[in-house]
DNA sequence: ATCCCGAGGG
DNA sequence: CCCTCTGGAT
């Protein structure tokens, strides 16, 4: 549908006057960093995978080393990121799956990324995104899902149609930074609660339907 | 009470 | 398809 693409075209054009710079807002510096960091953002913020992160990389610097660690103790140190024993279990195999089928390093397709336990569609979109440069996809998060539906860029809660309708909407070479945008605009602008749409470069775009505006004022 | 850059398991 | 995992923030 044509006239949903221009839609989406303007979406990405104002997003792009607003958040220039997006990019994924977890700490790494590196891909193994950006895997972990990317798991353990399940169901969390960003900020606290942040808190977390550098006594994680402090003790357990590279797959090998957290391969062998003891998952009560990983567990302890991720605990405050929700779903801490699922969470250091998928961590752990992922160590292992990295040594094991990668020789210590992160691979940089999508299907050798999927296989390894705790990473899922999302997380190797980001990981291949962020850490390698490589277009995989739409990155299509709780944000993005969101966000989309509002817009009426799909229709779908499920995030494998949301991103195929998303994929056909959006010119290849802008999926990356059409994801971070809308993750960053759904962070600042547009969360699930308290949508400050006073101040949204979209809102003459969004039906807004039962969407309450953010604070009372008191 | 509901949501957070999900994924695995039944 | 559903359910579960879990603490923190609002």
């Amino acid at each position: 549908m044509a006239a949903r693409a221009a839609r989406a075209a303007t979406i990405a054009d104002r997003l792009a006057v607003v958040h220039p710079g997006a990019s994924c807002s977890l700490d790494f510096d590196s891909p193994y960093q950006l895997v972990i960091a990317t798991i353990l953002s399940a169901q969390c913020t960003d900020k606290r995978v942040n808190l977390v992160t550098p006594q994680l990389f402090a003790r357990w610097p590279d797959p090998r080393s957290l391969a062998a660690a003891k998952p009560a103790q990983v567990e302890g140190v991720i605990r405050s990121t929700g779903f801490f024993r699922a969470k250091a279990k998928s961590l752990l195999g992922c160590a292992r799956g990295l040594v094991d089928r990668h020789g210590g390093e992160v691979p940089t397709t999508l299907e050798e990324l999927v296989r390894l336990p705790g990473v899922g569609r999302k997380t190797a979109n980001v990981v291949l995104g962020s850490a390698f440069g490589i277009t995989s996809g739409v990155v299509v998060d709780t944000h993005v899902g969101r966000i989309c539906r509002r817009l009426g860029l799909t229709k779908h809660t499920d995030a494998v149609r949301a991103e195929r309708d998303l994929v056909r909407l959006v010119p290849r070479d802008h999926w990356i930074g059409f994801s971070h945008r809308l993750i960053e605009h759904g962070r600042t602008v547009c969360p699930a609660r308290g949508p400050r749409c006073e101040q949204c470069p979209l809102a003459d775009l969004c039906p807004r339907v039962g969407v309450k505006t953010a604070r009372p004022a008191r």
